[in-house]
DNA sequence: TGCGGAAACGAACGATCGTGCTATTCACGT
DNA sequence: ACGTGAATAGCACGATCGTTCGTTTCCGCA
């Protein structure tokens, strides 16, 4: 049988639990060391019954990066709408960012961030979804940007593609420090560094 | 015999041959996606001849990373030493790094960010190896910047460990834009970032 | 209640992983 | 020139990788 939207039959809920749990360990260890094997011990599946769900690895790394980019859109930009156009917003986007990248449970690191260097020398549709992936985070900061220009919270004058570039800088500068440093000040740091670009671009 | 300082056997001469291409490998892949197999096999040497080496994986990984690290300093610190303290040499710094990363030769982007990604969540000797060059990474900034400061060429109250750390973050995002998007605006980009970051801080 | 298809399992495959052993080849000092 | 230790090769090991296939279990509808 066909069926149309809602999709809740019992092997859509697994491959949801597949996927999530896919997820976490994702980003500890990075998509590449996602291993279906021990993954499928870690659910308590048998390796052919997992795999059975995705046709290959490289599937599951791809509905594995689906995900992590819903939920992105969900923890970082969606909190901050209820927040006024303009600065506010950039501000609470940006500190989303860092909890995301935090992340204080058991989810380690921006999975994308890694993704990204794992991925920067290779071809495949991993590489295009990370690719296709970070064009619209950047078209999002872009776009919270050009809103704290009109709402007069920024100079008129500023480059608004350079202004999201230095914002991302910060974030990864911040996932160096948080996740590989383990620097505690790495949060007031990024903070300080995030409040200094916006000082320099204040009309 | 137990030999003392220039090491020029003919052992020492193939580890060396050993660990410039592993670099060259382990840039492109990644430095875990680094297998003993294939590189001998690249290399025109047994698995176990080369294994013989090096004890561990581990280690080759160690020595790779060690290599890079000379590298790093022979190719964007030392060059810089020819400029004048200041402005002028962080600039240059700022600019071979940028030539680092990108390296127009087969070599891929820094071994060491995508090591930090790979190893962030992880322990032992490679993780400390990284950790270890970033600190040391990012007092040769700290200091180049107090140079800077002392030449008056940035304001008295600049946070040098905030300046450090948005010129990172600039290098990281250039790393980005650069080998995973591809853009060939990448460099006056970063260069742009950089140029505003230092006019935010003129006297 | 029974049936049909979806879902999960068990076993096996070829390949490759890192790592030990032993044997062979080579370079070099006496 | 020879003998010796370093350097490399050959082979095998257990483990694990992604993937396939055939079977079994289970859910949901008639």
């Amino acid at each position: 049988m066909v069926r149309a939207a809602p999709e809740k039959s019992k092997g859509d809920a697994t491959r949801e639990r597949i996927v999530h749990r896919a997820l976490e360990i994702a980003s500890l260890e990075g998509l590449g060391s996602l291993t279906i094997g021990s993954l499928a011990e870690d659910l308590g599946l048998s390796k052919s019954g997992l795999f059975a769900h995705f046709k290959s690895k490289e599937r599951l790394q791809l509905e594995v990066l689906e995900a992590a980019a819903s939920n992105f859109t969900l923890e970082v930009f969606h909190p901050a709408l209820v927040k006024a156009r303009g600065l506010p917003r950039l501000r609470a986007i940006f500190d989303n960012w860092l909890g995301w990248i935090q992340s204080n449970q058991s989810r380690g690191g921006c999975v994308f961030i890694a993704a990204a260097m794992e991925w920067d020398d290779r071809e495949g549709e991993v590489r295009d979804a990370v690719v296709d992936w970070m064009q619209k985070l950047h078209a999002g900061l872009v776009r919270a940007t050009e809103l704290a220009v009109q709402a007069g919270d920024l100079r008129a004058d500023v480059d608004v593609d350079g202004f999201a570039n230095d914002v991302h800088g910060i974030a990864l500068k911040y996932h160096l420090g948080a996740r590989l440093m383990r620097l505690p000040t790495a949060v007031p740091e990024a903070r300080a560094s995030f409040e200094r670009l916006v000082q320099s671009c204040a009309p």
